[in-house]
DNA sequence: CCGCGTCCTTGATCTGGGTCAATCCAAAGC
DNA sequence: GCTTTGGATTGACCCAGATCAAGGACGCGG
């Protein structure tokens, strides 16, 4: 079915709508109690599907670019999104990473407050912004769960401030770590060990540091004993509760 | 009237429904259209009335505190608020500083997120969250504009993001004193100096600095002729461009 | 007008994390 | 197998901003 594997974490079934499966190509996805059609019955879902495209994103590609017009919004369907800011000399802040079933693209300027770019391959659905707004006004409820993901999203944006602010470079790590844990676990996964998609350039940019300190902050874990690398960018949290009082600041 | 200054800024009618002031007393809000409550007609208006409670706030003084139950949104009338959250050693990181027009409260939990206090003295109206809730569904119109002022504040929250993470002492505080300017236009002061009502502890604690840095790069812009420090928490801003330019991360 | 408390400023010193510079290592290709 | 290549790691050194420690200024109550 799918050609390469969408995701190291492994195991989830390709969530993507398939053309002409059914009467709803949506209800065979396997996300979708996470995503903004989740309140929706199966013939509302069919009129979603109808204004939706899948779409797929190689690793490394731009999903689109801050400043450019924002003519459609999102949905993770398989993979790991990165969006991140930029300043005029290059300096980056990553301000989130997105897997399967988060949304993606809110904005209410017309053009994207921000950059996105595949991490890994990724399975994305895309409606186009305004199709999406109308069918808003159709149903409410969409525009209910919409408020809800941002409201939820503002939470996360202030508890990453803390982080950002005032947290020291081993509290960001062991953060971070439970943060993607609990990102998975969301999502149904195992969670004796997490995937890490992501390249040390991206950690640090999302976490206020450089390359060279994550990767200092992460011996400095292992020879704690409170991780373990293992291989395919997988890491063990040997030691959660101690981890976690790390990462609140005990 | 007011019997007390409500704002350092000054200058600005006090925009309190008075009890009995009319068929609907926020008629008379000076700020209605920065409000939550933009998009009611007069009818609708009364109806919102029907559920909100004028409340004042004493600089200083706990709106709400982290993880209390979240009964009540709010929306600044007058004044100052700053909310934060803490870490268990009393590391702060202010999230946020509101002014007259700005919504507050917003919470998918059923407890408050973060702590929310007065600078100044304020003047907030005061809804029952769960019948704010009820009047959402009858009023969509009011459900949009939250998710707008939502969206708003997300892209707000990047931009924070990337402050606290990427820029430099220097360049915070430009960037500080620039939103600062940005706002007060917004709600129609004047823009040749800029109202400071917080303390440098609440600026080092808004930027991810020490009131060290703060007062020592105040003192370096000002030596720099790219500010000027005037009686009463007022600062000119001798230099707009320049300090763009800074902050911008030029 | 004085005294007091709170915040602000300034100075001296320290340090966590940044910078610069080699390796190291693993996956991909030959 | 060997080489290339792009992260990841590690080491040596540095510096922006933190910390520690006085003063200074200003508003307020008496």
């Amino acid at each position: 079915m799918a050609a390469f594997d969408i995701n190291h974490a492994g195991g989830l079934a390709p969530a993507v709508p398939r053309e002409g499966a059914g009467p709803s190509p949506c209800s065979a996805c396997s996300i979708r109690n996470l995503t903004i059609c989740a309140p929706l019955n199966d013939i509302e879902q069919t009129q979603m599907a109808a204004i939706v495209t899948n779409i797929e994103q190689p690793p490394g590609t731009p999903l689109f670019d801050e400043g450019e017009p924002a003519d459609h919004v999102f949905n993770v369907t398989a993979g790991t999104i990165k969006v991140y800011k930029l300043l005029p000399d290059g300096r980056r802040q990553v301000t989130g990473f997105l897997f399967a079933g988060d949304f993606l693209g809110l904005a209410n300027q017309d053009t994207y407050a921000y950059s996105a770019e595949a991490v890994t391959a990724c399975h994305l659905c895309r409606f186009p912004r305004r199709k999406l707004e109308d069918l808003m006004t159709r149903f409410p409820k969409v525009e209910q769960r919409l408020l809800n993901i941002a409201s939820n999203e503002l939470a996360v944006a202030q508890e990453q401030m803390l982080l950002l602010g005032r947290k020291t470079a081993r509290e960001k790590i062991a953060s971070f770590l439970l943060l993607l844990a609990k990102r998975a676990q969301q999502r149904g996964q195992k969670d004796d060990s997490v995937s890490v998609p992501m390249s040390r350039t991206d950690i640090g940019d999302y976490l206020g540091l450089t390359t060279e300190t994550v990767s200092r902050t992460f011996t400095q874990l292992k020879k704690a004993n409170l991780i373990r690398l293992l291989p395919n960018s997988q890491v063990e949290l040997s030691q959660r509760a101690e981890l976690e009082d790390i990462a609140g600041g005990f």
